[in-house]
DNA sequence: TCTATAATCGTAATCATTCCTATTTACAAA
DNA sequence: TTTGTAAATAGGAATGATTACGATTATAGA
């Protein structure tokens, strides 16, 4: 997902575009990778002074409702990024700057089988360390 | 880990033995589920009018940090159980009562040889969806 | 029993997030 | 191009979980 595709999927879901919405999304898509509110808003207050923490939080969920950001917790703090919406994928995610590589390993049909009476609804599968760029001691 | 097990592992680690310190080990070993710091809290205040928050906090980081307990978030809220320290696995989570169940499928291995140069530290597979007593629609 | 210090209390502070009302803005329709 | 209206935003208060901290109490070893 990329910030014009997810100003076309607004548009179609009939929401308003506004510049901070378009803002928003140019952030997430030259950061690509995990940041929280508080870095976003960081990021916003340069050029919208005065920008409300509402304006924030209600964008940022309706981004992650509609599927353009993806969401994960780290240490406490909610933290979003652009969805890779092009197939199924779990994330090994640096603790240091938030970048991350793409897993293709999903071991859900194998667990699936494991629980057969059991209904499904999510599955959450990450790993966190240091990126090699990170790595220095 | 039992009750009993983790007063003998807090005596070893030079950890004084409270009256509190037991009742917080009870409730964990009774309940075997996630649970949260408002659930802990709920509960000692019927035996023990005044608890502080300080105590719980200090408490659960305290447990979690020996081993005794094991720690997830779901929806914005720390939550605790019991540790399951036999062997290395991962967990079904019901959303509507926290019971968990073991899922014995672990990726790592496989995951490991596609980050060569990635330093992992840890990782985090979680099922989440509705046990077979929580379905009733 | 006595003493050192760990544990706890009581409460204030913090921090992320949510909520609320008045105001502004985007955009569809005229 | 103008206008009407619902959506979006500002500004700031409220919430809820968690942390912090000085004063007090209790545990465990001497």
């Amino acid at each position: 997902m990329n910030t014009s595709e997810a100003i076309e999927l607004l548009k179609k879901k009939g929401f308003k575009t506004t510049g901070k919405r378009k803002d928003i999304l140019t952030y997430f898509e030259n950061e690509d990778r995990y940041r929280t509110a508080k870095d976003l808003i960081q990021h916003l207050e340069e050029t919208h002074e005065g920008i409300s923490f509402d304006t924030i939080y209600r964008n940022l969920h309706l981004y992650n409702e509609v599927g353009i950001l993806e969401s994960t917790e780290l240490n406490g703090e909610k933290h979003f990024r652009m969805n890779c919406t092009h197939h199924h994928h779990h994330h090994f995610i640096c603790k240091d700057c938030g970048k991350t590589k793409e897993i293709e390993v999903c071991p859900m049909d194998e667990v699936k089988r494991t629980l057969a009476n059991y209904e499904i609804e999510d599955h959450k599968f990450e790993i966190y360390g240091l990126c090699p760029s990170c790595q220095h001691t």
